[in-house]
DNA sequence: CGTTCGATTTGCT
DNA sequence: GCAAATCGAACGC
């Protein structure tokens, strides 16, 4: 017999075994893929931010900070870290590196691709209100994970074998580093001289992704001068 | 064992 | 612009 599932190209486990700055640049342009009850999520990355490891204040694992929590950030490249925040919010990471060095990459905005109807129903809240527009549905890491139905049940998972998780690799060839904005991560004001490091990066032109940088914004915004 | 606070989002002032 | 929502990790006693 022979199975027609359509196969489906995912980043190969050599892909995530580079550091944190070059994945979350090498990440933008691809497809991040949830298949969750055989009903398919996808994304465009738009928006990255690389968490370095032990020496990185902003990063879960700062000082080898070893816990039930970032114990898959220890695991193999292409491992899923996903944690709750503020006690509702579910983030996405890409392990990468070497096995037993911990750092990820932090997906932070997605450009909707497929099963935009899903995502406005998992995205919608209890209470009725109005129509999220394309560019609301995924435009932060909670809300991507929210559109995209990841959650801790995902962490530590493999995304090279996961039948519900990966990331495909199409797409980010046209991409050249110009197309990238590089700045400072977002919500890490307590990891002091760490917090102004540029290690966040997006697609300049998308209008996805969650808080542009000022200059841009500017550039983005700019009528005058 | 109690307290603090977060790799966020949302709604109200 | 600001604070609430909401709960488990992290940490101090």
């Amino acid at each position: 017999m022979t199975e027609t599932r359509p196969k489906t190209r995912r980043l190969s486990r050599r892909s995530y075994a580079t550091d944190a700055a070059t994945l979350a640049q090498r990440l933008i342009g691809c497809v991040l893929v949830t298949q969750i009850d055989g009903v398919r999520t996808a994304g465009r990355i738009v928006e990255t931010e690389a968490y370095l490891g032990p020496e990185d204040k902003a990063a879960h694992a700062v000082a080898w900070r070893r816990t039930p929590r970032t114990e898959p950030m220890f695991g193999p490249p292409g491992t899923a870290y996903v944690f709750l925040t503020y006690g509702m919010h579910h983030c996405f990471n890409a392990v990468c590196g070497e096995e037993g060095f911990p750092t990820a990459v932090l997906v932070r905005a997605l450009e909707p691709l497929e099963g935009l109807n899903t995502m406005a129903e998992r995205r919608a809240r209890p209470v009725a209100r109005r129509p999220l527009r394309p560019t609301d549905l995924c435009s932060g890491p909670a809300k991507l994970c929210r559109a995209l139905a990841i959650d801790r049940s995902h962490t530590a998972q493999d995304l090279t074998r996961h039948p519900d998780l990966w990331i495909e690799p199409r797409g980010n060839r046209l991409l050249r580093p110009e197309d990238l904005v590089n700045t400072t991560r977002i919500g890490v004001d307590y990891a002091g001289a760490w917090a102004q490091a540029p290690l966040r990066w997006y697609l300049r032109d998308s209008p996805h992704v969650s808080v542009r940088a000022p200059a841009d914004k500017a550039r983005s915004a700019g009528s005058r001068a």
